[in-house]
DNA sequence: ATACAGTCGATTGTATACAAATTTTGGGTT
DNA sequence: AACCCAAAATTTGTATACAATCGACTGTAT
């Protein structure tokens, strides 16, 4: 399982230790220390973490309400397997709140709401362009960084819009997402590709630059005040990258699993 | 308080007490039996119903997901108090993730689904113009039955779809809605209408076939497979019954609260 | 009289102990 | 050898007990 170390990471002082417990928890889920499937035993984890069950329990009923693991009564709590029918909900969801978020935010936006994406654009690049700065951990930590970035600068441009719920809906979808692309493309995309560039590190380069490029034309369409535009190519931006994916998936799992 | 026998009610056999005391908390919240603002003990919701504070929290972590109460880390658990303007983003929530489930299930709909609204259409025309069969309870009683009625029938409009996440998401969002409008329109209603209707079970009987009258136009449009006007009509239905309110409120408590 | 610090009570969060249920293991039968 | 049934062993769900934190109250100093 491997987790350790995830507890303590960013704890805020007047939290709950469950809810500590729930972040570390669902940081291993995100960046993929817990694959699919697993099955979470309360009594391991509360050793893992030093704790008792008790608020094992109410970390993972958090996760359970974020969609992360399911539990069914009593047989136990397991990470989530999403097959390419839950992938393609999870799309279309992302593509109506997100587009409203969008649409809501783009008349609020103010200069520093602008500068914000910007910087958030600009780090992206650098890091594409440089990758994995510093430390060499390689793919993985250079994959949730740009993830990261992703969903700050899609972040950045919603938050204006002022709708807690509806951001906090959209944050819970993307990382669903991000987790499960992360996950699946690594097992399925390799053997699939037509394999025009059989480097792998080159075609996700040339996948994030065009990701990029994509961001800048929204954020160039939001400082016209174009929230039509702008809506149009975030929807293209989503379900271009996704859909691919989902179908990529069709043919590798035709209706097994479940 | 009172919320006396709302457990045991359509339980499950193989459902834990926390899922039971969930369902009874959750029923007793939309049913407005616990009024916005309450406070949640512990100890005082164990006593009731007859057990320990442990699936009592557990009960309260669920309904907290589901942001029907809020609780701060060690400062109890009350029942949500929305604003106008966390009224506004749920409808526009609604409308959004209504339309797109609409418009997915539209070409999936087969014979037995127009029958199955069109069933529950009937019961709520009946509903409507005998109210209160029966039994004498009166208002509330045939508000909550109109409810039910009412999100059953965009229910099965959206079942065909077969998208469990998003049909949750949106009977959540449906169900936070209807408890906070049943709640503060018998507040506010009162005092601001124009009172071109003094009674105001005229007024809501009025409203209601209103409603219907939609309903059966959606049902219609479904049926000859014409998915935009459908979704058109939905939205004008839903933004319709819903923006009104907000305006009443915003009028009501101008920026106050929170 | 007001502001502030310390103590007490109430309430939540967590640990430990127990009960209920599910899965696994072992033996017996066909 | 395959199947089924019973009993042990895990594992979850709940009760009880304890610890830690928050809020109010009281007493004192300015």
């Amino acid at each position: 399982m491997d987790i350790g170390g995830y507890v303590a990471q960013s704890q805020q002082s007047s939290q709950t230790m469950a809810d500590a417990i729930a972040a570390a928890l669902r940081r291993a889920v995100l960046e993929g220390a817990l694959q699919d499937g697993a099955v979470l035993r309360q009594a391991d984890l509360a050793a893992k973490f030093g704790v008792s069950r008790v608020p094992i329990r109410e970390a993972l009923l958090k996760l359970q309400a974020e969609g992360l693991v399911e539990s069914r009564p009593r047989r136990g709590t397991v990470v989530v397997s999403l097959n390419a029918d839950d992938f393609e909900e999870i799309l279309e969801m992302r593509v109506a709140l997100e587009s409203l978020a969008l649409r809501l935010a783009v008349p609020k936006m103010a200069a520093d709401a602008f500068r914000a994406a910007g910087e958030i654009l600009a780090q992206a690049e650098q890091s594409v362009h440089r990758p994995a700065p510093g430390m060499g951990d390689g793919k993985r930590e250079f994959e949730t960084r740009w993830g990261d970035l992703n969903w700050a600068f899609h972040r950045a441009l919603y938050v204006p819009a002022r709708k807690p719920r509806l951001l906090d809906t959209i944050e819970n979808l993307h990382l669903l997402f991000a987790r499960h692309l992360r996950m699946r493309v690594e097992i399925i995309a390799p053997a699939l590709l037509p394999s025009a560039h059989a480097d792998p590190a080159t075609r996700d380069t040339r996948e994030w630059s065009n990701a990029l490029q994509e961001h800048r034309d929204i954020l160039s369409a939001c400082e016209q005040r174009d929230a039509r535009l702008a809506c149009s190519i975030l929807t293209r931006h989503i379900t271009g990258h996704g859909m691919e994916l989902v179908r990529r998936l069709r043919r590798a799992q035709p209706a097994a699993q479940k």
